[in-house]
DNA sequence: ATGAGGATTATGCTATAGCAAATAGCGAAT
DNA sequence: ATTCGCTATTTGCTATAGCATAATCCTCAT
């Protein structure tokens, strides 16, 4: 339940900002599971809003790719497809990798410390998901050292629908993928001294392939399960 | 004026999307210069619709960054500004760079036809409108090419400030731009030749070299225009 | 003339209502 | 029992109305 501005002050944020964020929250975290469908009229009742708002948080939900619709206007949850991984990886990596060379070059040292601090971090004894979170906050602090704010709002829409796929599969993949886990650190590793050394052309090349590679080694765990 | 669906037999284009196409003309042709505002009853009045289809194209329209809002909550058409240029023309020289490398390794024999025809027809009796509306068309083949559908969204999204600026400033810009406009020329055969080769990294690295370029040409000439 | 302050207007955001297409439900005919 | 056809319901899209805040205008004192 959104709670209802009773005196807003200055500008707050909108109700339909605050329902983008919810049911992006829930879709991502997969309380709202693939494929389920939605109306306007049942999320604007369940939120205590009115359909209004709710269509405005759809669109952008729409826009990253975390709802569809069907060709009969009908609204469902996406379905996470390979495909569409597929497609989003790839560009991906292609703006995170100028991510990287732009941190490289316009980082202060404040950001990189910040950055290598949160690649220090990383432990052993992490859960699946505390290490899937941290290593979600090293990319974000990465992106964000580029000092580049459409880039960073761009990455965000092309991510959103990487992870709403991973963390909706966490605990099968993440057994079996423990070993390619060690292997992610270190090119994380690997990254952070390019963006210290300050070569942006060996960060850019190393995130890149990074990101093409977890995704082509959370797929092989996924197939491993599936097969197994 | 957008005609109203009268008999609307099955499912047609929305009025939100109408209203979307007919702005983001207006505003891209300059008929609605930067800076000036926008609200959402006169767009309506306008139009011939009601404010909710406005509100729907408004929104995507911030998303590509064609309109702004002011803190106090005003809708202004976009100022060119260059330092947007910049964060965008890095963005869409890494998107572009993606799109080329993926359509040397997936374009069809067809697909690579029509790019060599398109860059084939270039002749120096083009007007500079005509050029740019060659040029665009050729990216455009060039982005269909790699066969990744949100690519290619996601790079139209990227370049519709571009547009906006450029065409805004042709008649000032393209006086002295002539020459550099040729060495693009030579760049665009550079790459469809890479293509041809299926040489994806190749095209890969002279595509954003171009739109780096490119970007840098177009500011020096408005530069040179600025100060004469 | 000018500036301050309150009243009026304008406007973005939200709520509600209505329409048309699509879907579901149901009964009759075969 | 199954299928066809009609009706009722659901639902996305659009229109209209109301609210709260920001902008504007007007008055009046200095």
């Amino acid at each position: 339940m959104i709670a209802r501005p009773q005196q807003v002050l200055s500008t707050g944020p909108t109700l339909a900002d605050q329902a983008y964020r919810a049911l992006r929250e829930e879709i991502i975290s997969g309380k709202l599971k693939p494929g389920e469908r939605l109306t306007e009229r049942h999320l604007a009742t369940r939120l205590g809003v009115s359909p209004t708002p709710i269509r405005e948080a759809l669109q952008r939900l729409e826009h990253e790719h975390l709802i569809q619709r069907t060709d009969t206007r009908r609204i469902l949850v996406a379905e996470p497809s390979v495909h569409r991984l597929y497609e989003l990886t790839v560009i991906e990596a292609g703006l995170r990798g100028v991510s990287a060379r732009l941190a490289a070059e316009n980082a202060s040292e404040r950001e990189l410390a910040a950055i290598e601090a949160t690649y220090a971090g990383f432990t052993d004894t992490m859960t699946p998901e505390e290490a899937l979170a941290e290593a979600r906050k090293l990319h974000e602090l990465i992106d964000h050292a580029s000092h580049n704010e459409t880039l960073i709002a761009m990455i965000a829409t092309a991510t959103a629908f990487d992870w709403q796929f991973r963390l909706g599969t966490i605990p099968e993949v993440f057994g079996e993928g423990r070993k390619t886990a060690r292997a992610r650190h270190r090119e994380h590793g690997k990254i952070v001294a390019a963006l210290i050394a300050r070569d942006g052309q060996a960060a850019e090349k190393l995130m890149r392939e990074h990101i093409l590679g977890a995704t082509e080694g959370f797929l092989h765990a996924r197939a491993d399960r599936d097969t197994s």
